[in-house]
DNA sequence: CTGTGTGCAAACTCTTTGCATAAGT
DNA sequence: ACTTATGCAAAGAGTTTGCACACAG
């Protein structure tokens, strides 16, 4: 399950085509150049609009349906990781860690939380006939009012 | 900021009419029914669909604009809490009480953990400019195959 | 009576889908 | 060539809004 390899920070195009390839994704212009627009600046946490916005920007001819598929697909191999913190978007992450996050309500920033930050004392039981697949956790911050 | 009262279980309709002028709510039919709808069953997570379609079989005239609007106010008035565990749909929680929850992905079942019965460890500073409104853990849970 | 609440339908946001066309191997 | 991906526009879910009418105090 884990298709993690450290690359040199900007992973060069080449870099991006092996791994779109050991997914089992065929490089096409679109996935290289929005792989290229997520995996660039480090740490990222985006939503599907937002991406589609900066692709425009850096002039990548996608479709929004594109950028979703396309994110969809990323997080199916693991190179991103869905991020709930908010009721109406959906964000991805491109830290595939185990690590949770800081959520600024009103400005819906997203912040991560280095792994080994928080930790998550006992764990519950789940109810009998279930496991559980993943933990996380959502620190909701506020700005401080400045008086 | 606590509006919490102990009532008898089910509470009675004018422990709902009080409870709602407490609030600084009128109590109106449609406010009476829902509290009532709501309250009525113990700890509940129920999102606007579902409690529209409940008041509907209860034979309830209500709209689903009213739905959501009374359950904003409550959830303002801090008799409800909204859960955050799905990114397409928003539950509210009738426990309004400093608790943590399960999640059944796939069936979208919302779950209590009850206090204390998780500890989150230590809580990272917030960044600079923030603090800490809540912290929500979310156990994800999926049903274990049966062979 | 006066003001707040409600119902309805329309609007809005985010996301998904269907199908013809384009591009990768 | 053969297959898979893309673009577009339309549809879909969940939620919000605006305004005339209804109801609680």
């Amino acid at each position: 399950m884990d298709t993690n390899v450290t690359f040199s920070h900007p992973p060069s195009r080449s870099d991006i085509r092996a791994l779109l390839r050991r997914s089992g994704l065929r490089p096409t212009r679109q996935r290289l150049a929005l792989a290229e627009l997520l995996f660039a600046k480090g740490n990222r946490h985006i939503s599907a609009e937002l991406l589609h916005a900066e692709a425009m920007i850096h002039r990548v001819p996608v479709s929004l349906a594109t950028v979703y598929n396309t994110l969809h697909q990323f997080t199916g191999s693991g190179l991103l990781r869905e991020v709930i913190v908010d009721g109406s978007k959906t964000y991805f992450d491109t830290n595939t860690s185990d690590h949770h996050h800081f959520f600024v309500e009103g400005d819906d920033e997203v912040i991560d939380i280095p792994e080994g930050r928080l930790r998550v004392g006992e764990v519950p039981e789940p109810p009998p006939g279930y496991e559980i697949s993943r933990v996380d956790v959502v620190v909701r911050l506020r700005r401080i009012a400045r008086n």
